[in-house]
DNA sequence: CATCGCACGCTTGGATACAAGTTGTATCCT
DNA sequence: AGGATACAACTTGTATCCAAGCGTGCGATG
């Protein structure tokens, strides 16, 4: 298969045949909105949305707004309990951890199963990428150096050339995004051990050692951020 | 986490405390009714699906029934064009590949995750299910064998203890679970190697060989049954 | 005869109206 | 005073209504 477009993904914009797509459904505008809203702290963990108040605010009817709470509980974001309302999830730490350890696991394999060519290219198109990911910590530029980090570790599943598993591997990272968010000072306060960690990945990549990426990627996750927050 | 209840696993029965649940609402109705009709041939890849004629026919408005259909894009079985309709979708053999290796990825490495006092454990609990198999199996009762099959091989998965994992493997198989319609005659032609194989899976976990459990698991897939359908 | 344009009918997307369920509160009885 | 009960306000779930987009087919036109 091809890789599904994230729905969110879709925006209006003209097409190189010059025709111009449909419009933004209002109901992705809302899942979009309602999203990020989670994303930035606007809505908290433990808070009941309303669907009345999020259509008033976001300028629509409950209509759209339903269809994206619905698809933002099958997603994991938020809980949807019948008659009474939306809550917004709280990640146990077990989840967190589960969340990570999943991703862990698609990363290694989707690495064991490239080739020593598809390992070597990578390593080479992901070495020069570390100085930029580095210059986005030191610029306290969270939202560049999530963009970076997520591409970077996207790779790895990239390799086994698995467009199910990667899209499997999006949604989990997607989920993980809230605790980069939260994490924020320990991240800008570990620059030199992140990049360090990367690098000892991109490595592994070039020496054609999976099994040392598989080591030194769990240990990115466990020995140094703990499993509260996962591999950045 | 605990692991989220399928959302068609609600279903309207009295529960321990006597108090009578909401009953399914019309949405989960529409989801579980169409899902079903998709699986047993009702509604074959290609063919267009009307929101009028679902609603008339499951007595119900178009509103849960658009609902139904856009969670039923969202976990792969439909394609919603904007404006124009909801397209059953047809798996293309690539994809096809894709989710029984997937599949083979998560299942090899629940075992392998898995300490040996698990996989010796596990051991113990499938051997006796092998008859059950070998048994709905020479009786064609297609339902009964699905049933399980896809709790033998969810076991592996389980075995890791990573709720999140079980859950994207459930995902898959529900996906796949079109294959084995398909192949029912296949199936039902190759009932001893089938449960030979099973049985070989068994005998890995007993002697605690993860990776010959993975061999063995890829041999599952790839000799007896071909890409086209994957591990049963 | 081929092609372009246009209008019509069908579809979905969204808004509104209405029904039904849940929770919290006030009231009444013991 | 404590608890059960009735009620009221608010919530979600569904139906209906309206608007807008897309495809089709007919007809005019070159």
């Amino acid at each position: 298969m091809t890789l599904a477009a994230r729905p969110d993904a879709a925006s209006t914009a003209a097409r190189d045949d010059g025709r111009v797509p449909t419009p933004d459904s209002a109901a992705l505008r809302a899942h979009t909105a309602i999203r990020a809203a989670i994303l930035d702290g606007s809505h908290r963990p433990g808070e009941m949305l309303s669907e009345n108040e999020l259509a008033q605010r976001l300028g629509m009817s409950r209509t759209p707004v339903r269809s994206a709470l619905t698809r933002l509980q099958d997603e994991g974001w938020i809980t949807i309990y019948p008659k009474r309302g939306a809550l917004v999830r709280r990640l146990s730490d077990r989840e967190i951890a589960e969340l990570a350890d999943a991703r862990l696991i698609l990363e290694a394999m989707g690495v064991q199963r490239a080739s020593t060519e598809v390992r070597r290219a990578l390593a080479d198109r992901l070495e020069p990428q570390l100085n930029a990911q580095r210059e986005a910590l030191l610029a306290r530029d969270l939202d560049g150096f999530v963009t970076l980090t997520i591409a970077f570790h996207r790779s790895f599943v990239e390799a086994a050339g698995n467009a199910v598993l990667a899209e499997i591997a999006d949604r989990l990272t997607d989920r993980q995004r809230l605790l980069l968010s939260a994490h924020r000072e320990t991240l800008f306060e570990r620059v030199e051990e992140t990049i360090a960690e990367h690098r000892a990945l991109v490595e592994r990549l070039r020496a054609d050692d999976p099994a040392g990426f598989a080591e030194a990627l769990r240990g990115h996750l466990m020995d140094t951020h703990g499993p509260e927050l996962g591999p950045v």
